[in-house]
DNA sequence: AATATATGAATGAACG
DNA sequence: CGTTCATTCATATATT
């Protein structure tokens, strides 16, 4: 970020001879507003956001919705922490132990029988429940995936790893902007 | 990117006692972002035009040399192509005031509208509405249930212990605050 | 402390 | 429409 002003706002370009650039600042010039670029479309998400904000709350009254978080929350900035549920070690024992001799469909009232069971170990919510089978299950399979590339089959170029391509319907109606005002 | 709180004259945010924004304070911040949301959207401009015009003139194929992504690299910043629609703040406000008062079932017609009105903020299709407002309301109506039939995403609001769960995050400025019909 | 990894939680998209 | 999947985000923990 250092030296955007030094080569756009070119304050010796008087002193220049040759006006046209050379590709090596054109891609200097390139990638400092590419940063800023980045930067900027957090402002002006952010801009748009206030207006919003300010439309919906007619003439907007400060200290009833307009907190110092919902402004400044969406730029990065975490002023909240929350702390997540950590299992313990009886618990992690019990739910592994479910994992491996059930199947990957946790049902509703299982569930709830779970945390019945696992509660006797420390807080937890059946929601706690719920998530941990749902990521032990999603990182089950994704390893396996990752793992087991042996078989001959596709090998998959390490950028984009999709792993499938059902996925990537991806629906793009949003071509025309719909110019409207 | 910290500097913004710095440009909003809001140094100190970490140590401030209470998150409420004076009218005063939002005011400038509104102001300054919009200043700086101008010039970046010019400088966003600057930088697409740049980078068409180095593949014209090296007949590069987008995607190939000088892509913003790949530009961006250098930066840190994730702007690795998202395949995944993710609503920016002034659409999920717009989202969340359309839901409060339009009752979960947009029309075909409706849903074209409210795309044409959300592209004003952001990539965004009407695939994108529509799952949108099919997940808030299923969302939503299996908070309220707090368990029945089923096996699906659970509710938040079960097994809330003053240990965990304090997943209070900042709400309250998602689209319910006044009390607005 | 700074970075890397593991993992709980959130959510867009898809399935039946 | 309700449920499930896949991906991403954020934090806790481990490693250096």
């Amino acid at each position: 970020i250092r030296g955007l002003a030094g080569v756009a706002g070119h304050p010796t370009c008087d002193t220049m001879p040759e006006p046209i650039m050379t590709e090596e600042q054109m891609v200097m010039l390139a990638k400092q507003i590419s940063a800023y670029g980045s930067i900027c479309k957090q402002l002006i998400e952010m801009h748009s956001t206030i207006v919003v904000q300010q439309n919906v709350l007619h003439g907007f009254t400060p200290g009833q919705a307009l907190t110092f978080n919902s402004v400044m929350g969406f730029v990065g900035h975490k002023m909240t922490t929350r702390q997540r549920w950590t299992p313990s070690q009886a618990q992690l024992q019990i739910l592994e132990k479910i994992f491996e001799k059930g199947k990957g469909t946790p049902c509703k009232q299982r569930i709830k029988e779970i945390t019945a069971q696992l509660s006797q170990h420390g807080h937890i919510s059946e929601t706690n429940v719920y998530n941990w089978f749902q990521n032990r299950r999603a990182r089950t399979k994704r390893k396996h995936q990752t793992g087991l590339t042996g078989s001959g089959e596709y090998e998959m170029d390490n950028l984009v790893d999709s792993s499938n391509e059902k996925k990537a319907k991806f629906d793009e109606s949003s071509g025309q902007e719909t110019s409207l005002t």
